[in-house]
DNA sequence: GATGAATGAGTGTTCATTCAT
DNA sequence: AATGAATGAACACTCATTCAT
């Protein structure tokens, strides 16, 4: 069995975010530097805290700009993560959609999953962690600088998928047992991301991670094996 | 009728004497109206989005009177949560002094712990959710309601506490992975605590997490012996 | 003639601030407290940044208390320059009273005054000089820190009072000179009186001012012989 | 050599002044009419007691509209003298970089200035009163109405310039003195300007008060040889 | 004599949003 | 497509003063 965690199909979900071509005029990058603007804005602050006075001023722009592209404060920050918070949920459950065929054919053939290695598993990760990274801002705005938002439950919306994920192998253990274990390996790769700056540190440090989340979740797998 | 009458009249003497015994302070409930209004504002909207005038208006004041309780802002939530806050920090830093004691003797004899029963663990683990439970609200306040506040780094001093305990058996792993573990070995209970509303539930389920965060754990610690 | 100064009779005027003894309670001093209080608030802050709740504290009493002795703000300030200013205006009038029977005399008998010594003019600065430094807090509170209490407009008065002096010698000039005139007069004395903080330096300065005062004067009132 | 007062150059620093000539705007005379209604708050009630609400109100518009043209009490205050208070202070520093060359020269040519006629004083004063009373309120509020603001010292600065200057005549009667010179000669214009209202009345005024101030100023410069 | 409590109007400032042009 | 202007409600906080006890 593998762990619980969102992966594959990469390449399919990449395709959702490259319609970022603006049909519209080309001699104007008003729109563009507002939302990059915004990004550092909400970046640096957080949703609530950023001001869109300041958004408009480091864009050097004025308020009615900003209201002419977008619908308000809120629209302003969904056209920042939209893209990429559609992309991680579906690549999510798509992921969890395999890994619940695979699961129903074991318990069909009766037959464990090889434990021993945990090769395919951190495989999985390291391709999530470079999606995760090629999108590294947005990311970091939907889990971390969202409160207010309308995305402020974005995380919480993981962790569910995960959970019903999770529901499968530990339902028995009863659902605050799940929501915990699927809440923390949500928070080990968000902690990740927020905490180590480099792909690169973020690959190294990940093997661990996986032996410990492993180590944990078929403890209680086997709880009443041993 | 006679006799109910008399009845009657008894049983309101009584009720009169009843009279709350309030000793010293006489007129005024005041401070107190104004710090469970206060409480239910931060709960509810957190610290950063908690009005005052919301806060004076509920307690059925002005806001002339808060300032007169309260030097400020800050003031008034840290009067809520300073006490639960520094008992938490003293508590934590004695059971780990107590750990570190253990760990050193441990080294000393050479023999490694007996790992098969984490009764121990599980018992600590009881007697802190013990305490968290009996100041579930405060706790809350401090680990979820505090952004924006001076207490905004309160769960970052408890992991950083942690930390320090964690690496002392984790050190060579690097401190990117002992920052991990800690972060989530905090968060394991700041989760419960927030999701598990009952103390008994939360006692239920946490052998459980105990088993998940030892695996992990030693896991980590025997790393080079599998 | 002299400088149109005030001077004389200090002996005098100290009676009339002799009567601070309070009659009442002699074992609170919370009045002295508070009046202490006051006068560094007011002196540091001016009259109307001063902050009774500020002077309370740091008295160490409460607001009540301070009610309980005096009306409001004003009566407060009042309380500490009431004497002083009064002695002062007093002591200025009585002072020019009688000069001007000196002026009528002269007049009379059309001898012009001595006018190469200024030895008797030095020596009535300094008498007022030492008068001023005995009770420099007052003073200072009086001319430079009533700006919104009911003495804003001292420095007027003084001036007021000096101007009807000038206007003997120099009234022919109108009143916007002699105003002008009695305005530089006055405020000699109180540049001195916050510029420099010992009298004796104060006592050194004074001949070169009063040399400087009275060249500009006796060319005013020999304007046209010259 | 000439009494120390600042003049000269009007012309130039009138041009400074002169680009508020903006034709653009069209709809709005609202930062006019804040400015207007600012300057008559201020005026009347000083820099500290002025209230922006009040401003508000007699200008028609709310206080959001007031921070949309400045960034706060500050700046509003600001706009109001910022010319007139650079324009004041190059001024004066220029004239005195003129008076300090005739200086020199003066003394390395051995030859004291002319100092019976006193007519040119007379006239760089009436240029400099000119320049005053057409911006009779902005330096109003400069000399008298700046409390609290970042204005408060301006005429400290002014003196302190002009102390400068009469040190080189008076630096050997010691600092105290020279500091008194310059304070009298200042607040002699601050005085006339503050209280007689027409610039005729002034201009009227200004020979007496010039002879006055030259007598004793040459009274202390000949101080050692009479 | 003095406390402790409370008032209520006031302060400067910030904000997302709107709208005529 | 974008500007400049303006709104109006909200914010935390301070103040001199009052009053029952």
């Amino acid at each position: 069995m593998r762990l619980q965690l969102f992966v594959q199909s990469v390449r399919m979900h990449n395709s959702v975010m490259k319609d970022k071509t603006i049909p519209e005029k080309r001699d104007s990058d008003t729109k563009e530097r507002l939302l990059k603007a915004a990004k550092n804005e909400f970046l640096e602050k957080g949703y609530q805290d950023a001001s869109l006075r300041s958004i408009c001023k480091s864009a050097g722009v004025t308020t009615g700009a900003l209201y002419f592209f977008f619908k308000d404060k809120d629209d302003l920050f969904e056209s920042l993560v939209r893209d990429v918070s559609e992309g991680l949920l579906s690549m999510l459950k798509e992921h969890f959609a395999g890994e619940r065929k695979a699961f129903e054919e074991m318990k069909k053939s009766g037959k464990l999953p090889p434990r021993t290695e945990m090769a395919d598993d951190v495989f999985a990760g390291k391709k999530i962690f470079h999606y995760l990274y090629s999108h590294y801002d947005e990311v970091n705005l939907l889990l971390k600088k969202s409160k207010g938002s309308l995305y402020e439950n974005f995380t919480d919306q993981v962790v569910a998928i995960t959970e019903k994920q999770n529901s499968l192998a530990l339902g028995k253990y009863g659902k605050a047992l799940v929501h915990w274990v699927s809440h923390m390996q949500i928070n080990s790769f968000v902690h990740i991301l927020t905490h180590v700056k480099s792909e690169k540190q973020a690959s190294e440090l990940l093997p661990y991670v996986m032996a410990y989340l492993q180590k944990g979740f078929f403890g209680l797998v086997d709880w009443d094996k041993k």
